[in-house]
DNA sequence: TTATTATAAGACAAAAGACTCTTAATTGTT
DNA sequence: AACAATTAAGAGTCTTTTGTCTTATAATAA
């Protein structure tokens, strides 16, 4: 897998939250229900996000979580980046330590032009531009049926 | 990490054989000890490719592995799918089964964009390429500086 | 045939990732 | 004040990956 399971779970939930936009908290509960991914471990993974400031949280009734800036200002480097670990598009592809432009390895060039592809990608796609591919096409985002965009 | 360790493992290995391509075996123990990876752990690592007809393996005194074709005719793509598995470069980046034209997710068309560069690079790359290179530029290998090209 | 040099294969252990469960802490409602 | 709803936090489990160790099996050479 190239992006962990974690990573998986956390763009899901983020695209969940964006289509939600109104300024309310949705609690993990729905959208663990949703999304079908467990509550408890959802629950981690969007712990980790509020720690990264991507998201805020509030206890009690009508709490949950929900994005702290709006969705179309936030890319999915950031879902990534925040669980995945900043280093995930800077590793050497031979697992060299301090590979870079100073001191490659024979594959960096064209690995750090790769991995490049893949951090231009994810930079430049919101949140908000796949929601709205989403509903305008009515794109899942589960395995199966239970989610319907709102 | 975007490839397992075993795959980049597999890829400085095949390097290292490509880099010694006199139709001779070389031992695991003297590629274990020039890349310094774990002796036992390469030899699982070399079965694998030698299962998937990457490498042939010879028993006995002056035994070892090669590559099982020209180092020129082998791909990067050919080591990371026989170690990774098939599917790497066609997964769904939000893990959704049966995700494709037919019945993408938000983010398919983009994802499958970026998979294929990195395919396409991995395609394209030689081993016997990476090695000139390494060779002429004296790039290294392995962490440190253990590993000489011959 | 025996000793030596290798890979093959499988059991085992440790670490990391994926997931579950329980108990706090916080907030809103009655 | 008591209760219910909800996230926070941490311990604990299961699985996969990573790594080690031991025992077979094959080949060569003497």
């Amino acid at each position: 897998m190239l992006l962990s399971k974690s990573c998986v779970y956390g763009l899901r939930a983020a695209l969940f939250l964006a289509s939600n936009q109104d300024g309310n908290y949705t609690s993990i509960r729905e959208m663990s229900d949703r999304l079908d991914i467990s509550f408890h471990f959802l629950t981690k993974i969007l712990q980790q996000l509020t720690a990264e400031n991507l998201m805020e949280s509030y206890k009690g009734p009508n709490g949950g979580v929900r994005l702290s800036k709006p969705g179309d200002d936030v890319t999915l480097i950031e879902i990534v980046e925040a669980i995945d670990g900043p280093d995930l598009l800077t590793e050497c592809a031979l697992g060299l330590p301090g590979c870079g432009t100073a001191k490659p390895c024979p594959l960096h060039d064209k690995w750090a032009d790769t991995r490049d592809g893949i951090r231009k990608m994810l930079e430049g796609t919101t949140l908000v531009e796949l929601v709205k591919k989403g509903k305008a096409q009515n794109l899942r985002i589960t395995a199966e049926g239970g989610f319907e965009w709102t």
